[in-house]
DNA sequence: CTTCACAAACTGGTATGTTAGTATATCAGG
DNA sequence: CCTGATATACTAACATACCAGTTTGTGAAG
């Protein structure tokens, strides 16, 4: 074979496990609250529900327990967590923290495919918006975020973000349509500030708009106490 | 029993796993280097040095990989990991966003006694440097950042720091004694920053500060090639 | 010496048995 | 009814066994 071609490196993961799976069955049910806080989870319960042993279960019930969808008291029970109103909030710190830096960066200046794809995004939204087509409203909200990032060329911070996002998620899943014509003309205004190469106006869109979930996590709150932790 | 004294609530996580203690045995090997990136690890074979069962290894294995020390290939091996410069990189633009916000805020004024705690962690380093005592000051570096992190009631951001930081850590722990002097500098001038309530300045010292990690990942790359990965 | 089929020795994923700690049901004594 | 000891039924952590892939060693063919 001549050396002049190096082929490519393949990558080997490629099969999803079983872990895998009982993972992303138990995530999305967490998420949409299915499986509502302070639920109670067994490991050979969920085994024998699912028709596979108890230790991909056991794997997938760690990692839940990781992004904070779980809590594992040994010996005693797994539960669902109930959303902390604090741990909201400080990932929205952390979030925003990052975000902002990224909108800053944007601001700098975009190429002009990125900002169509971004215009792009946002007149799907509008549609979806329009449709009352909220799954797909919050996909497409996400995918506005990541584009930006990766307009920015730190694409590896929507990682970050992601991770710090799940205890958000929940409460972004529950408010479903609330707030999405707000959300979007935030999106609209965040692109516009881009655009003009206002950092500044960028970074106060991008702050209002993240400053929602508090508002929304208070409001459902007061519809739903049991689902969420009561810290001071 | 008197009402008035509710007592308090205990914690039922104390008892340290079997897990846990590989977790920590491994993460120790690895972040010292006992364990060069590139070596090969099975479940089996630690399970069996270390006299228990493959089970809690095999969770340990999964945490380490979540943190980026281990590379687990299904059915092929797990592999320490090889240094990242991209991913060390881009821990630090994590990071510095973050502690930036950070440092900006403690700038607008921080408690007496948060002032007093930080300028005796910054003697002690102090005295660690002139006693070439290493391991102390890397803990005392950590503690200062920590500190602050406290003082402006943000201590939760440090959480997050840390786990952003394994890909740094290794680097941190070979670089030992290089650039402790200066180090040490730059956190006083950090705290001189913030006391003279200069959030520009705490921005551009700390800004400094943390960038000095990429320089020393060059210097290490040239000793150690092997150590680190090639990415482009 | 090189090539290549194939067996043997690995790998991590999965299944299931065992253990020790915890909650709850039960029931005797008041 | 209440109290409190104790038996029972849970739980997740841990151990062991097996499986299906992958790598590697080996040796015959060329």
């Amino acid at each position: 074979m001549a050396p002049s071609d190096p082929l490519t490196q393949i990558d080997p993961v490629v099969r999803p496990t079983i872990a895998d799976q009982v993972f992303d069955a138990l995530y999305a049910r967490v998420l949409s609250l299915d499986l509502p806080p302070l639920t109670k989870l067994s490991e050979a319960e969920v085994a024998r529900q699912m028709g596979v042993s108890r230790q991909p279960v056991r794997d997938a019930f760690y990692r839940l327990s990781k992004l904070g969808f779980l809590i594992i008291q040994p010996q005693r029970a797994t539960t669902v967590s109930q959303i902390s109103a604090r741990d909201v909030s400080r990932a929205r710190f952390i979030r925003s923290t990052i975000e902002i830096r990224i909108v800053r960066r944007a601001s700098g200046g975009l190429a002009d495919d990125d900002i169509a794809a971004l215009e792009r995004i946002l007149s799907d939204q509008l549609g979806a918006l329009e449709a009352d087509e909220r799954a797909r409203f919050h996909r497409l909200d996400d995918a506005f975020h990541q584009r930006i990032c990766e307009a920015a060329d730190l694409g590896f911070a929507w990682d970050v973000i992601r991770e710090t996002r799940a205890h958000t998620d929940r409460v972004r899943y529950l408010s479903l349509g609330t707030g999405s014509r707000r959300a979007y003309e935030d999106h609209r205004r965040i692109l516009d500030s881009i655009i003009a190469r206002d950092a500044d106006g960028a970074e106060r869109a991008l702050d209002d708009h993240l400053a929602q979930i508090d508002k929304i996590v208070a409001g459902l709150r007061a519809r739903n106490p049991t689902w969420f932790s009561e810290e001071e």
